[in-house]
DNA sequence: ATAATAGTGTCTTTCAGACAGTATAGT
DNA sequence: ACTATACTGTCTGAAAGACACTATTAT
């Protein structure tokens, strides 16, 4: 970027308080995919998908559970802050991670007025983290109406997003509202009800529809899973995050070039072996060109 | 939101000024679909993606084009700052928008710490804006290199994202770097030339890309069209900013549901006249449930 | 033997790609 | 008649959906 002599002037002039400044964090949504033995030695391991929160130990919500965060730091990069952030707080280093929305209602903290610069993030690791706990999703559509017009729909639903650690079980409850119409398409949501602090449950929310939307074109997975598994363990981490069963041979065509076969197999389970395999690096090569 | 007691004493007595807080802008990037009249009394005009981009008034870049933006207010909610810069400096209004990404970097601003909240913006409107220039934009990727390994690939490529008005031609160059392996996927975009304000072309590009990923699997394009159009006509749209052609027949099979036939044709054109066509607003309704 | 998972084969339907062929206005 | 666009028909092959069938282990 080069700067103009004039511009260089104008800058020694500038005054960095013309303007009214928002305070910012960052805010970082954790996901982990974790096995959930059942007991029948038979049985494979249920998978759950989990999202990490920490208790707040100040004021505003005090106690309560939140998405790990932070303010941001002006000599820092959004997401360099995010990593220290993620990796001091909680103690969690090297994930994978996408920035998502940036959220600045008016209202959305009470104390003034900050925008949150929001973060996806995957991890595969088990050990547990620091200043919180890992809580399973579930997440419900209790109702879903559609009104028909001639020119377009209106479409509600309501949304309970339950968050259940071993102690505690959080209950959320989102309203979301879609208005088509030849002009324009608005989409609402609104929390009805919520166990945790600010507005993080949208942001988990967000998060959650992100995540199941990149599952359908991306190796994002990947991410999720040990560095080997099984096309069972993969398919059902699929089925998990996005709610629905697949066929299983229809799974294994359909997922035949995201992975590379290894010379390994399981052993000990009561039932027929089973292939381990790696993510394909190289799957989306071809996409290029 | 319930806010405590223990809250509510917390809040009488904070400061607000405990962080550093950085200057806040919000950014849009407007397209639209023109047609250019080629001359030929045949020939249909050709559709055109252009970008609207205001001349700076002050330092810094002053007299560059950059995006159309404003420093935020603390009272107004983000949306609608950007609704309000977008009418009052420019003079469009009722458009389709959607939140693009938060571009943070350190360096972006010459002058302090400036976040921007990016917007990409639609119109179908063909009126001419105010305090700038609709630009016509030529995407061309100059080169492409991939290096496979083992255990992933790295890939550069090299991209001219020209900007040309009736009066200025501006160029720019981008290189693109994704570094894929077993472990993450690194995604670098560096201006290597620019001649328009601060990293407003990496803002542009990034438009660009999500309009064209958003092409595939929704309605968008119906917001960069006039209510009445041609088949013809909406597939020059997708091909100008896909930058590929299409097959007739086989767009026409699948379009088929996206659109709804009037009983309107043109006339006046020098070959078989066209039936006309609007947007299906209940196109999407089946995805719901 | 049994329970549970692992994995293959194949029929059907749907859809994308390619391309030939027909239709129709204005000059 | 000619040109440029409008529109239809159809062949091919790939991929999605559904489901039946075989294989293999620990207890």
């Amino acid at each position: 970027m080069q700067i103009s002599n004039e511009d260089k002037k104008f800058l020694e002039l500038y005054s960095d308080s013309v303007y009214e400044k928002p305070s910012v964090t960052v805010d970082a949504v954790i996901f982990r995919l974790i096995d959930k033995d059942t007991g029948n030695y038979r049985k494979l391991p249920e998978k759950k998908l989990q999202v990490y929160l920490t208790k707040r130990k100040f004021s505003p919500f005090k106690d309560k559970y939140a998405v790990v965060g932070t303010f941001i730091d002006l000599n820092t990069e959004l997401s360099n802050t995010m990593k220290l952030c993620v990796k001091n707080k909680v103690g969690l280093e090297n994930f994978y991670y996408e920035q998502l929305y940036t959220f600045g209602e008016k209202q959305r903290d009470p104390r003034t007025r900050v925008l949150s610069v929001s973060y996806m993030l995957l991890t595969n690791k088990n050990e547990d983290l620091q200043n919180g706990a890992w809580f399973d999703i579930d997440l419900k559509q209790v109702s879903s109406e559609i009104i028909s017009r001639d020119n377009g729909y209106s479409h509600s639903k309501k949304i309970e997003l339950t968050l259940i650690s071993e102690e505690i079980k959080l209950k959320n409850s989102l309203n979301i509202k879609i208005e088509k119409d030849n002009i324009e398409k608005l989409r609402e949501v609104e929390i009805t009800e919520s166990d945790i602090a600010f507005d993080h449950i949208k942001i988990i929310y967000y998060a959650l529809e992100r995540l199941k939307n990149k599952l359908e074109y991306t190796d994002i997975i990947f991410n999720l899973l040990p560095e080997k598994f099984t096309l069972t363990e993969l398919k059902n981490s699929y089925e998990v995050i996005l709610g629905e069963k697949l066929l299983d041979a229809n799974f294994r065509r359909k997922t035949a070039d995201l992975v590379l076969p290894l010379n390994e197999y399981t052993s000990d389970k009561g039932h027929r072996p089973s292939q381990l395999f790696k993510a394909n690096p190289n799957w989306d090569k071809e996409d290029i060109l």
